[in-house]
DNA sequence: CTTCGTGCAAATTATTTGCATGGCA
DNA sequence: TGCCATGCAAATAATTTGCACGAAG
């Protein structure tokens, strides 16, 4: 299916390798690196180059249809532009999704401390994920 | 004045380099590049090389007596080892601890979030500062 | 047609590592 | 004295940029 861009996208011009890229990492979940990306895409586009699959996701970035997240010194490219925060298993590198928490208290909290005013934040949280409890159990018990 | 190191420290060594940049990142409200520590540290103890302060900034990172914060592509050393957020400006570009927040309400909303267990967390809030706020009304004013 | 996107290689930036030597414990 | 830390230069890793050419609008 081809991927129609938005108005945000307008002064973007559509090509195939953009198309590939964005069929690889736009999405609910994905959560991949520049390396991982570019690989995967050379499978749809062979002869693609780094520095194009680079160009590309810095533009979508731009155009908030996808966004980039740091943590613990490694880059990941999110394919949903939304702002939401993630989650971090420290045993198997997984991460997830996770709605961006929001209450008045924490507002509250935020005013007072902060004079200024929060525009957007970033909340990355680490931990040990379901599976990997689940697989430290059954460790234990066996 | 010379900075005792603590137990957590046993297995590192006293020199005159690390004591250098110890006493230039360590404290609250520190936020440095590794650049600009060097750049410091160069003045207090001329003849340092790059490739020593990335290594002590690394082993006191590992000490939890400094933390290093990625932000926007940019990375910087906190003085201050305990948990706690950020605020980094948008329009000047300072960074200032806040604390982390807790509740009930953001505990529970985690649990329900993310099955697995969370440790720790790490969030940058954006906006824009005090100072810079006025700095606007100024303008619009005028 | 004109302008922008692409591929490739070279350039940057940030950080790490190998090695011989010097200095803390 | 023994071993870890340092300085320097070279090595990596991740990302960006210059340039000539091809393709989108």
């Amino acid at each position: 299916m081809r991927i129609v861009l938005n108005k945000k996208d307008m002064n973007m011009r559509q090509t195939r390798q953009k198309e590939a890229i964005l069929s690889v990492v736009h999405g609910e979940g994905i959560h991949m690196t520049a390396e991982e990306i570019f690989a995967a895409v050379q499978e749809k586009e062979p002869g693609i180059g780094l520095a194009t699959v680079y160009r590309n996701l810095k533009s979508l970035c731009d155009a908030g249809i996808i966004q980039k997240v740091t943590a613990e010194d490694r880059s990941f490219y999110d394919g949903c532009g939304d702002p939401h925060d993630h989650f971090l298993c420290t045993e198997c590198g997984k991460i997830e999704d996770v709605p961006s928490f929001e209450s008045r208290e924490l507002n509250s909290f935020l005013t007072k401390q902060i004079r200024g005013k929060v525009h957007r934040h970033a909340s990355v949280y680490f931990g040990i994920c379901e599976d990997c409890l689940g697989e430290r159990d059954r460790k234990i018990t066996s």
